[in-house]
Parts: structure tokens; sequence; C-alpha cells
DNA sequence: TCATGTCGTTAGTGAAACTAACGTTTATAT
DNA sequence: ATATAAACGTTAGTTTCACTAACGACATGA
């Protein structure tokens, strides 16, 4: 390991100003970190995010197509086709032709299915305390919020676009 | 183009509730869609991150070798070759050995890199103006000051991981 | 001098996000 | 009724990004 001498991600104070403007860099490289919080937290208890989407929208919407899921969880179809895999043999969700129209899988969760999302839940809970950790309730509570506005603003003008082409 | 129905970013109020607690889902899916506008704009003009980030660098720190200049732009040094290739052949940079250690590199800015860099962050302001549209003066700063204390946090907590291991 | 480390470079890995196409089944339009 | 179009799950492939491994060339320090 190398013991670098020059940080890797300089948030403390210095670095070049033009590049500290940047809203971003800076929401991206702070958000990489999260993310590769939360992905090493599930990986030390065998689980992934898509596994976490995908069985918190089951529990929370009920049974589904694998259509609706994607939609629901913003995976791609063809990327949910392996997650799915993956939940099926773990026993947490069971797949099933729907009988009202053949194209279609049922999507449930299963006890055990529930089982896991709790355990899974339990995990993110201490990982969003560690990530936000450095800020109090108020704080926590504006971050929420400027990003859900920048975000919604963000998706509007790109919906917007799409529509266009 | 697919008019989805179902909107592929869900910032309005709906969706899952247990998804909608994770700050590193929220933080990412916003970020994506900065870097998305961002890139966008950026290669309007044919240019890439990497060239802005290139450059600031050079221009506000002055001539570097490449390992410096991977330490400072956060790029790995295998992945600078390429960004330096391109923009020695667009004439925005030089790169000459160093008679002083024969392994270096120096890598050098030129007056039209220079320009390029201004024609980048003209690009990149509106970019920024537009991805904080939403929020005033002091909520860019709010945001501003959230992020990068959330980042050194764990920027912090993992270089401690890094130094254990 | 001999080991060790750093330089730029090439190649390759792994994950994430996304597109294309296919066979099957259902819905729509004439 | 029947042809056309659309939606389903699935396989395969692309692109991009972050990152590792290894190399020959050169420099440094014991």
């Amino acid at each position: 390991m190398e013991t670098t001498g020059e940080l890797r991600f300089d948030y403390d104070g210095e670095g070049p100003e033009r590049l500290r403007r940047q809203i971003s860099r800076l929401a991206g490289m702070t958000s990489t970190l999260m993310s590769r919080t939360a992905a090493d937290a599930l990986a030390s208890i065998g689980a992934h995010k898509a596994h976490f989407v995908v069985l918190a929208v089951l529990d929370e919407t009920g049974p589904a197509s694998q259509a609706a899921l994607a939609d629901r969880t913003r995976i791609f179809r063809s990327d949910l086709v392996a997650v799915l895999n993956d939940l099926e043999t773990g026993g947490w969700i069971t797949r099933a032709p729907d009988p009202e129209d053949k194209r279609r899988n049922v999507i449930t969760i299963t006890e055990a299915g529930r089982g896991r999302l709790a355990e899974i839940d339990a995990v993110l809970e201490g990982v969003n305390e560690h990530i936000l950790a450095p800020l109090d309730g108020g704080e926590r509570a504006q971050l929420f919020s400027l990003l859900r506005r920048v975000g919604a603003h963000l998706a509007g003008s790109q919906l917007s676009y799409m529509i266009r082409a």
C-alpha cells in the first residue's frame, strides 16, 4: 500500500480553485466515496445495492413483473435478470409465470426475503449514520433537500430534452 | 425515443421510502445527472472533463511531471497518458523530456492551451449555473459546504483504513 | 554496486450504465 | 380476421470509468 504523501481527495482547503468551483466534480467525488462505503458494507454480508433496491421495492409495492420492477428500481431490464437470479438462488424472491399474461413473470418477495431486507436495512442504517456523522440533524435534512431540488430540476430539464429528441 | 410514462428519476415526492432515505443513492443519482450535464456541454465543443482538469492544474500550478499531474488531478498515471496525447495533438500542451531527470516529462501549457482553458471555463460556468439554478446564493454555498464536510470525513476515514492495511 | 523505488507507458480488469436484437406473447387497427 | 405493432424476458455487446499489474528506463541511497 502506498502512503501517498499527496492525498487522493482534497476536500481540506487546497486544490486548484477552478476545480473546487465545479459542483459536478465535488458531488461526483463525494458520491463516489459514499457509494464505496455502502458497497463495502453490503459486500461484508454478501449483499449488493441492487438486492436492496429490488427487495425494498417488492416489500413496499408488492409483487410485480420484471418490467415494472425495472421501472421502479431504475435497473435496466437487461441487468435485472442477473439480480433476480441472485435473489432467487438465495430464496429471497420467487419468479413465476403470470397466468394472466404469458409474457410476464410475477416476482414476489418471500418471508426469507423480508428477513434479508431487514438485515440489509440494518447495515445501511449504519452506513448512513457513518456518512452523515459530521452533520447535525438540520444539516442532514438540508443536504437531502438541496440534492433533491437540484436533482428534480435536472431530471426535468433532461426529460424535456429527451421528449424533444 | 421512449416517452417512458414512468420517470427515470423520481425526485418529485414519491418512490419507496427506504430508498429515499439512502443518502448515497440520492447523491449518486444527482451527481450522475450533474456529470452528464457537464459532459454533454463539454462534448459540444469537443472537450472532455479530463482536459479541463489537466489544463486548469497546469495553468494554476505551472509545468509539472506526469506523476505530479496525476496526483493533482486525481487521474491515474495510466489514464493520463491518453489525455496528454489529446492535449498535445490539439497544441494545448507540450510534453518534453526533463533534462534534470530523464525519467520525467515536463508538461507545459501553451498559449493556445490557455485559450482553450478559457473556452472550457466559460462552458462550465454555464453548466454550474444551469445545475444550481434552483438554489439561491446561500443555498449554493450550503451545498458546497455540506458536501465538502462529508467528503473530508469520508476521505479521512478511508485514508486511515488504507494506512492500516 | 546492488537493491529499491519512481518514471512513463501498455495492457487488462471489474463494475455500472446503457443499447440492440430476438423469440414469444398480447394489443391494436383495419 | 388478420396483419402490424408493441411489450415481455433474455442474451449479448458497448462504452466509460476507476483501478491494478507489469515493464524497461532511469535515479537514489546504502
